[in-house]
DNA sequence: CAGTGGTCTAGACCACTAT
DNA sequence: TAGTGGTCTAGACCACTGG
């Protein structure tokens, strides 16, 4: 682990555990330099990261302050995170609904930036958290980069398996959001009445060469849509 | 304005007026440090700002790439830059309904960090985006930060006022989103029907010096929100 | 293994905050 | 105006990608 992420994490369990609130000043830079023995620039590596991670906030010529919301049970959505592994935390199972090998419809094809005669893995699943339904998802997978899958991998975690499997690395995603009502097919797989309201989220996930291989459709169920932003500077 | 900002800035310009598209290769290092005439870490800074907006993403070993999505209509929603000025390309208007001085809720309270004894500016609106209804908006300023307004203000852009007209510096925000079902009184105000979905969120809104100045709960018309999150790494 | 991006350093100098 | 964070430099060295 490097230096930078080391720090930053360090930090981040200190302020955890000695249960800082907003507000609270941390050490001056100097004083982190010599704590850490690390130059001035790693130091302020390590604090732009947590301040990107909306941990703390810092302040020309006056110091270093703690920077915390105080709701919990939201799902962090942040741009450098993508859905935070807050969900692991939960339990999270899968029904797999179809499964198979086929031609990508022409979205998805324009999507993964492949031709309609490529192979795709389709996958079609219901997730559940904690016994509840979480969401209905559609998935195609670039089949000449996630070469193989089954009923097995499918119902447990896919991109573990991209990641541990097939020695993959997940670069960055596209995710496009719009709130909607459940159409009778959603509705049913989620147990919710058609009508009522879903998130309903396009993503395209990318190796860290800039190669789509996923491109989803998912519906969420309402009630377990919360999430929170914490933004920080405005050009507005 | 900073050199890497600067830097940033036009690179952008650079990948706008080119056309560039994804996957498209920039300069390498060396190149940008001698057409910009800065240090590597100055050309570094500009290039991670970029990739954070996720104009670019960058890959060890092989080079500098253009980044971009597809679709169009789509607010963006950055981790560092809240909301972006996207909307401000379009027409937003607002109907003020209720402007007063008076006591805090407890909630407001509690989120603007002041006792429920001191003043707060409580602003009511439904905003308009070309002509339909975006929002309907319930705001407390702490009337010790914020410490005037009038109608003529609070139909135009609040925002803008606090930081030209009081000299306010806007650090961060914290957003929390959910989805759920318009009451009557939404409802009628967003001229829409009662039970139809809604994105209800609540943010409180910082001074650089970490002080809540704004707590609002909006809920828009479902039929406005869709956003884009362009998400990096992965801790996954 | 050549090319290219990423980390880290030591230090000069600048800009903002609070008193 | 003292204290503190932010920018920028020049350069050494490291780590990954792809032919």
């Amino acid at each position: 682990m490097l230096k930078y992420q080391q720090i930053a994490a360090e930090i981040e369990t200190y302020i955890e555990e000695h249960q800082l609130k907003q507000g609270d000043k941390l050490p001056v830079l100097e004083t982190l330099m010599a704590q850490f023995e690390v130059s001035k620039s790693t130091i302020t590596k390590s604090l732009d990261l947590l301040e990107q991670k909306g941990a703390i906030f810092q302040l020309r010529g006056s110091g270093i302050f703690v920077r915390k919301h105080k709701r919990k049970g939201y799902l962090s959505l942040l741009s450098n995170q993508g859905f935070k592994k807050d969900l692991e935390d939960f339990n999270v199972t899968s029904k797999v609904i179809e499964l198979d090998v086929r031609k990508p419809t022409p979205e998805a094809a324009e999507n993964l930036n492949i031709g309609i005669d490529e192979d795709i893995y389709y996958v079609k699943r219901v997730r559940y958290i904690n016994g509840q339904t979480l969401c209905y998802e559609e998935s195609y997978y670039n089949k000449s980069i996630v070469t193989y899958l089954n009923n097995e991998i499918v119902s447990h975690s896919i991109f573990h398996y991209i990641r541990e499997g097939l020695g993959l690395k997940i670069g960055f995603s596209d995710l496009f959001l719009h709130v909607g009502q459940l159409t009778e097919e959603e509705a049913e797989y989620l147990e919710l009445e058609a009508g009522l309201p879903k998130l309903y989220i396009e993503s395209i996930f990318h190796l860290t060469n800039g190669q789509p291989f996923d491109y989803s459709k998912i519906s969420y169920n309402y009630e377990q849509s919360q999430f929170v932003v914490q933004a920080n500077s405005f050009l507005l």
